[in-house]
DNA sequence: ACGGAAATGTAGCCCGTGCTATATTTCCAA
DNA sequence: TTGGAAATATAGCACGGGCTACATTTCCGT
């Protein structure tokens, strides 16, 4: 039982660099900006449904009560990706929209990536809303390679 | 300004029957099982590699410190995954070897369909840690179909 | 066999993310 | 124009999941 000094993952092959630990880590860390992601997107798609996102409809969209929304909102201000006056409607900054551009470019890309190995559409659409997070930079190049090659 | 009485999702065409509220509800429970996920596959492999899975392991792989990998412990052994002694080891009960087992099996294909379509396999191992918990099962269906298609 | 190091447990803190209940403000229609 | 409905804000609760600090137990080497 003494494995306190062995290198970590040495002997099975599969990760010489990237320790357990690092991915967990990396994991929870993109855990707690999912919840941005996903408010930045929405406000940009209300944005421009309606010329403003309105906390009820933001409720609404993600199935939570209002004072859950209006609590991360107040988190969104706090990070500098929103501004909004009490009583008003709420807006991305420079910052927040840029956000939602790049969630929104990834959201379509993984579910397009799951049609194109056979995911039905509906699961697709379901599934990336949690994948779509996760899905690193890397990750997201081989998506865009694998679909160009495709035709 | 008169939303309130449209049908969710009307006119885009993209999600007749999900809503979106519906896509992020599924995608916050998840969310709540994915440490559970994580733990149980991560005791397996210990009682596998030592024959028992001791806390301060646990949280070494997990990047996490002891007090919090042993509460995540109480609530596994709450939920009926794990059962232990104090001072002792952690094994999993049958309903946690059975998550286990499914994730498991769940972690490898995720990896294996993003080799396939030209995920370097550090990158595929790094984003399966996230990814992996939100793959239903038609979408993990259609992965396997898609990897035996290929050769 | 026993003393110190390592492992484990526990207390208590912080913050996030959900909720209900209640106050406040806005806005529309009579 | 004003009263009531809808929207928004706020207070306070619960629990999850992270931490540090400290207490307790186990275990190993001398």
């Amino acid at each position: 039982m003494s494995r306190d000094d062995l290198p970590p993952e040495a002997g099975d092959g599969t990760l010489p660099e990237a320790t357990d630990a690092d991915r967990f880590t990396n994991a929870r860390a993109i855990r707690s900006t999912a919840l941005f992601e996903d408010y930045t997107e929405l406000i940009a798609d209300l944005t421009e449904e309606f010329g403003e996102a309105r906390i009820t409809d933001i409720a609404r969209r993600l199935g939570v009560t209002h004072p859950t929304a209006n609590k991360a909102v107040l988190r969104l201000k706090r990070e500098g990706l929103v501004i909004s006056r009490p009583y008003r409607g709420v807006f991305l900054t420079e910052a927040g929209a840029a956000m939602a551009r790049q969630v929104k470019a990834r959201h379509r890309l993984v579910v397009r990536l799951l049609i194109a190995v056979g995911v039905p559409p509906e699961a697709a659409e379901m599934d990336a809303e949690g994948i779509e997070h996760y899905v690193s930079e890397t990750t997201l190049k081989a998506f865009e390679t694998y679909l160009d090659g495709r035709q």
